[in-house]
Parts: C-alpha cells; structure tokens; sequence
DNA sequence: ACTAGAGCAATTTTCAAAAATTTAAGTCAA
DNA sequence: TTGACTTAAATTTTTGAAAATTGCTCTAGT
C-alpha cells in the first residue's frame, strides 16, 4: 500500500535540525534561541527543546543549564579525538564483521560499492552537483561494511561518530579524489577476501588520511 | 560562598529517573505513561518528554514512534553486547592513560584505589548497607584509571557505557567479593607501574569476569 | 464463533502563554 | 573612569490544556 510514514512533527525537526549541523547551515559555537528555530522550523518551544536536548546528548549541540543552546563548536583537538574513536569502533566492527559476514552481508556489501564506485567516478570527472548523495552512498559503505558486526550498541555508537566525523569533512568542502575511491576499492576487496588484517589496516589508513586531510585544510 | 548548585527541574528528573532505571526501580520493559510519571515526579509532560528523549538517545529507553516510551528491555545478548563494548573502551582508554598519566593521575587514582578497598574491605565483612556508594566508588576508580587518556568524546562513550552495565549488574545484586578486589588491587598496581600490557590485560578479564557472573545469576 | 468497523476512552504529541532566570543597559557613588 | 547596584529587556524554562493518534470495547453481519 506504499503507506508513507507519518513521522511526528518531533523526529522531522530532529533530523532537519541534524542536517543543518552537519552540512554547516547551522553555524558550530552559533547561538541557538528558541524564538528564531520556532520561525525557521515551525514548531514550539517544548517540541524544540526535546529535539535540542537529544542533539545535545549525542554531542552535536551544547546545553549549559540556564542558558540555551548552541552548536557544538568546532576544534582541530576534537577533530583527532573523533578520528581516534571512528577508527576504534569502526576497525573493530570490520574485524567482526569479517569473521561473521554471510552470504547476505556480501550481496549487500558488493550492491553499496558499486553504487558508491559509479558516483565516485562522476564526481572525478567534475560533476560535484550530487554531494550530498555522493556522502550518503559513503555512509551506506561504510555501515555495510561492518553490518555483520552482530552488535547494535556498537552500531549506534558508531553511527554517532561517523556523523560527527562527517559534519568535520563539510567543514572543509574539498575531498580526497582518486585516493579515497583507491581506498574504498582496496578494503572492499580485502573484505570480501576475508582478509581481516589487511582490511582493518586499510581502513585505519583510509580514516586517518581523511583526518589529515581536513585538519589541513583548517588551516 | 559554597553556592548549592541551582539545578533546573529538567535536569534534577533527568538524573532521578536514570538512576531509577539503573537500579531497577523502573522496571525493564515497562511502560512509561506520562501521566505516572507526572505524578512520581511532579512536572509536566513536556519537561518529562524533553528528559525522556535524552535518555533514549543514550538508550536507556525506546520511544517508537507514537506510542510514548518504555525502559529498554534486558536481554543476555545485550549484556554481552555492553560488555564487549565496555572492554574495546575501557581498555583502549587505559592504555593511552597509563602511556600518558602525569603526576596529578597518579595521586587521583591513588585516592580512588583507597577509597573503594576502604569499602570493599566494609563490604566483604558482611556490611552490605552501602551499596550504593560502593558502586559509586567503583566508578569513581575506574573512571581515575583513564581519566588522562586525553579523549574527552571517548570519556562520554565510555560513562554511558559504564552505567548500561551497571544496570546489568544492579539487576542481579549479588557482587563477586574477594575475587573483584583482588582484580582492581592488581589492576591499580599494574597501572602506577606503567606496565600497559598487564593493566590492561587485567582490565579486560575484569569485565569479562563480571559479565559471565552476571549472566549466570540471570538463569 | 469470528471478523470488520464504529465509537469511545486512554494516551501521546503539540502548542501557546506564564513563571523564572539570565543578559544588557542605565544610574549613581567613589 | 571605574565598579557596584537597579531596573528593564531578552531568553529560557515550565506549565497546563488543546489537538491528534492509538488502543479498546462493543455491535453487527457473515
């Protein structure tokens, strides 16, 4: 019946809100007032503080009692803790991953490279009008990727980190290029292999190049 | 001055109904109808939601879609999950604070060590009256033993972490006694004398300890 | 007896205004 | 000028009630 899904005005805010942070339209360290988010996102203060209050305890808004809201600034410092924490959680889940994935895991896994390898190859040749969805065949990679993990908490956590990680990456606009899409190719071949070592060893290269990348291009 | 913090009600029922989840006061599974809790904690639906939503997105409690929140079930499969977790933290943690850890470390966790066997000590003695405070000071030492891992995003991890096991731990009561003592006395030594590999070798058994204990009293 | 549907009660979600608190501005004394 | 105090404005926090949704019960039809 191709139901669509009601979703509460609550978890619509949620993700619009989410989105602008991390794609930058909500400035990091900018004020957050009540008054003008109830102008921008059309909804009460109450329905905004839930909304702000779960941002805040993923770490993507701060909370000081009393005193509002503001986008969690940005640092070079927390940058390189959450490359560190990507790299932890990520490599570990990939290992498991690895070692578990069944026939299931691969088809999906092969299905998500190569929708991300196509992409790739048009953003290489210039066309950069898809950023968004270039970024969004990333995440469904790297979550493939480590899917077989058989561990939700692990997941979850994960999917925070990477999203921090993420909003880091638009900081700065530019990508990596033929690198990055050497990298994807390289891992995603070393997994299916099920080679684990290799695998996590490309993966860890592959997150903290990204991290060097942007912390350069920081200034 | 000695200011007493003011503290919003927001916050004050944050705290209140989180600890009421990890020590079982609030049971796994059940429902959390707004209008008990209005009562139970005196303040409205809106600034409980608001609490609410905090501690789902730290998944203390699901809150599907239009049918208001529930405390997150327990489940075997979960515990061994948080346990996993807690130990890729933990010990990764540990290892960067003992390899770090300056002068200032060394006395904090010096104190923390003689504050929780001051009351294990207590406690093996048959003096199970403070319990609370007991764990209070586990956490406290355990926090003391990674507190200069300089990775203030892998601390909050981390804290979450700690408190889903805690709740795992506070459902079947009993505690290890001896065994636990002797674990944190040997991990405490291990990490004044620098020596990563043992500390953190111990850590990891540690948990795992705990974990299997715990399972076993779950049946 | 069983299923489908209507109507009602319980519950959740959203709102808009009141209360409390912080921030800013202005006044006055040293 | 500076710094403390007062007052007003802006902002955040909390409330309680309205709107929307879900879940339940009861009836009717097969």
């Amino acid at each position: 019946m191709m139901q669509q899904t009601p979703a509460t005005i609550g978890s619509s805010t949620y993700q619009k809100i989410k989105r602008d942070i991390i794609f930058g339209e909500l400035e990091p360290g900018s004020k957050l007032k009540l008054e003008g988010l109830k102008q921008r996102y059309s909804t009460s203060p109450s329905t905004l503080r839930e909304t702000l209050s779960r941002l805040a305890s993923e770490g993507f808004v701060e909370a000081p009692e009393q005193r509002g809201f503001r986008v969690t600034p940005v640092s070079k410092e927390d940058m390189i803790e959450i490359g560190n924490l990507r790299i932890l959680l990520e490599c570990h889940a990939l290992k498991l991953s690895v070692e578990n994935g069944d026939t299931d895991w691969e088809g999906n896994l092969v299905a998500a490279h190569h929708k991300l390898h196509l992409m790739e190859q048009k953003m290489l040749s210039g066309d950069e009008s898809e950023k968004e969805t270039w970024k969004r065949y990333d995440w469904e990679f790297h979550l493939a990727m480590i899917q077989a993990c058989n561990n939700t908490n692990l997941l979850s956590l994960h999917a925070i980190m990477y999203d921090k990680y993420l909003r880091y990456q638009m900081l700065v606009l530019t990508h990596r290029g033929e690198e990055a899409v050497k990298e994807h190719k390289d891992m995603f071949e070393a997994a299916l292999a099920r080679d684990t070592k290799s695998a996590t060893k490309m993966l860890e290269s592959h997150i903290s190049n990204g991290v060097e990348h942007t912390l350069a291009a920081m200034g």
